[in-house]
DNA sequence: CACATATCAGCGTAACTGACATCG
DNA sequence: CCGATGTCAGTTACGCTGATATGT
């Protein structure tokens, strides 16, 4: 039930205002939009930081290897790799040692630019939650967590 | 941050995996297909299931109005009354006493539908909370609906 | 040969915009 | 004339599919 969008339901029926797959998507687009707005007015997509958050995390690493990690299609991938080499914000050339891959590393302009998207980011999360107590905030990501790792078939002790 | 699909991150980097907006976009993106699924399997969309609530609540109403408390698009809306109406779910006609207007009502066989609907939507919730225990669920709405209803600016007392 | 990688072209859906004719 | 209504055509973005070329 996504919902649509803007002059969104004043009080639509209770069946359907709580319905939580309706909650979920209604919530998931107003976040999209927020964050994409937030990230647009810094020239920036969410993919973007994604595939910088990768490559800081796991250094150099092929386009298949970054499609995994982040979950961003390998179609869509060379796109957004293109925008960002365009930038200079990663490298991209080809692995010598396995000529089908492309080996893309971040360069220091891009890690820089990755430490300011993750305080814009930070901000964002922060009016996104504005509503929600600290505790209740660690309750919801705690909660979600457990819905999105349990389709993903995903067996995680307790971390955080 | 929305992320894509099926093979989906295994392990993606921390800062991704626990970012309150991607965690909001994936917990959506499988709860649309959960509930896509289940009701194309009834020969359904979950718009028709939005508009033949809204239908059963408000009783007769306009398009204007079943707009407005269903959340979806004026333009869209045509076609989702268009197919209820050919399987005789819905009356369409217009409104003698405004001339622009249509009145929509929903028809014997469109409750009857409604509530078969109603018991597959149930099920379905309950497949995609299922990693969670009731209470749990209750918290998951409650903060869901906060921050909607924030962002949408509604002041609601705590009714239930 | 099967498989993985990078790339591109295109599809289907969702949400939305703009325009239009009609009517209050 | 302004505003609301129902309709349709078209746009944008996203997630995905399919095909291709290359390489292991």
């Amino acid at each position: 039930m996504t919902a649509p969008d803007m002059p969104d339901d004043p009080d639509a029926p209770a069946r359907l205002r709580t319905l939580p797959s309706r909650l979920l998507g209604m919530a998931a687009m107003h976040a999209d939009r927020v964050v994409a707005a937030g990230l647009s007015a810094a020239d920036a997509r969410k993919w973007h930081y994604a595939a910088l958050v990768a490559l800081h995390d796991l250094g150099p690493a092929s386009q298949a290897t970054l499609s995994r990690r982040t979950g961003i299609h390998r179609s869509d991938l060379v796109a957004v790799i293109n925008e960002l080499a365009d930038r200079d914000l990663v490298e991209r050339r080809p692995d010598p040692e396995d000529r089908r891959r492309n080996v893309v590393s971040l360069t220091p302009a891009g890690a820089r630019w990755l430490s300011h998207l993750d305080d814009l980011l930070r901000s964002l999360q922060d009016d996104l939650l504005r509503p929600l107590s600290g505790p209740e905030r660690e309750q919801l990501v705690d909660l979600l967590t457990r819905l999105v790792d349990h389709h993903t078939g995903i067996r995680r002790p307790t971390e955080g």
